[in-house]
DNA sequence: CCAAAAGTGTTGAAGTTACACCCATGC
DNA sequence: GCATGGGTGTAACTTCAACACTTTTGG
């Protein structure tokens, strides 16, 4: 993140953050709500900026997560590139433009990341030109700005096979947590359902998850046992993968 | 691919292909060595060049590889964008740049591409700045210009990930082959060797492969049935893809 | 007849799916 | 006592890894 001579706006790139988030309403992705210019404009859009010219890409995506959203100090992957030249061209995203950048009709390529993330632990802040940021269930989400729903298709997809070879939900989840939560979240994730027995079994072979035997309380059916995941061994199995979780 | 005011040389974007060949000496990756502007550069690269501003990533990726090597209608696929800024910064290659680039000193951020192709049907030419274009075992690269070494592990990382979950092999064998070129194949791409009876079992269950009804003649040993790929249950195992090939 | 690669089955272990009932709690 | 989700085991089946010998050809 040095700076050198060109530590300047690249008007040519950009990158963009694809953030999911989970809780009981399923799985969620952040949105920011662009200030709008004029009327009927689809204003929900990925987080993302223009990078500067002496930036690392990783870099750029933490620092417009954090100036759009006040995220910061997440994991971010890359998913890949996106630059279809028509990519900034329909009208209303257009005069967006012409507000807030000074070469509006620049070719951009966006690089986008994703991230999953405990919607508990952090709570957006929408700044610059954000005016607000918001969790929206992915299942709700039909159109964005630019070729975000593109772009937001793409990570889920990358979500929906990294969780096949390594364990996911560490981010996702409260330090404590149940099991009905993390089953929960796979089947967000997966789009479909799983059974609860074979669920349990399978995440208990892989060791990712220990009891604290502590139970909930004040819920209106038998307590469930309170879990936290074995960092190391989850650590490992992310390093490690596997080929064949079945799901 | 439409001309539009912007066609013209991007200088902040380029694109870069890492194409794979397969032959019995194992998997190989085409390099070109670049037109030599001093003594000891390390002059080998993967063909890629700056984009055209008004031009979409694959097709650039196309029509670079093209260009440098000759090598037309393949499909590629992307890796993902490469931006460390430092990423040009050796000297043996800022020296190289300074030769062929308007704006040797711009930071270049490059999309990378891969593919995999039959050796025999693609016969590489060398033109543009590339002084030839050869084919190299992928096992004997340890370094390349820029960052190429590597897009080149990322590449193969990808592709050991893809065996894993659809076939491969139909762009890298001829139409007709044995069956223990495709275990040779499989065995060259993840690194290790394959049990010969179960990967038989496999590749058949698939059923992507049928007989020719035909022998090999020639061979100093017993002859093998001739197969060729079944293109419809290949396809359609590259669109589904499967969870658990077990490899 | 020798060298070389082709081709072929079985077995024991592990993993997969599908499925139904009792339990502990709050109200 | 009722509603709610928690928690548990088994059986049939499929998949997996490991392993060795016979066959066909050219020279």
């Amino acid at each position: 993140m040095s700076l050198n001579k060109n530590h300047q706006i690249n008007p040519k790139i950009s990158t963009d953050c694809v953030i999911f988030g989970f809780d009981n309403e399923g799985l969620q992705v952040l949105l920011i709500e662009r200030k709008p210019v004029s009327d009927r404009e689809e204003n929900n859009a990925l987080p993302g900026d223009l990078i500067y010219d002496d930036e690392d890409l990783d870099d750029a995506a933490q620092r417009v997560l954090k100036e759009l959203t006040g995220l910061s100090d997440i994991f971010l992957e890359q998913i890949g590139a996106f630059g279809s030249p028509d990519r900034l061209s329909k009208p209303e995203d257009k005069k967006w433009l012409e507000s807030v950048r000074q070469y509006p009709d620049e070719r951009v390529i966006t690089i986008a990341y994703y991230s999953l993330v405990n919607k508990n632990l952090y709570k957006p802040q929408a700044s610059s030109f954000a005016q607000s940021a918001v969790w929206v269930p992915v299942s709700e989400v039909t159109t964005l700005a630019f070729d975000h729903f593109e772009i937001l298709k793409a990570a889920l997809k990358q979500l929906r096979s990294k969780i096949k070879t390594q364990p996911v939900g560490f981010n996702l989840l409260p330090a404590q947590f149940v099991l009905s939560d993390l089953h929960k979240l796979y089947e967000s994730i997966l789009g479909r359902p799983l059974d609860k027995r074979n669920f349990r079994r399978k995440i208990n072979k892989l060791g990712i998850v220990e009891s604290l035997n502590k139970k909930q309380t004040g819920v209106p059916h038998k307590p469930s046992l309170i879990y936290k995941f074995n960092e190391e061994n989850y650590q490992r199995l992310v390093e490690e993968g596997y080929d064949n979780f079945g799901f």
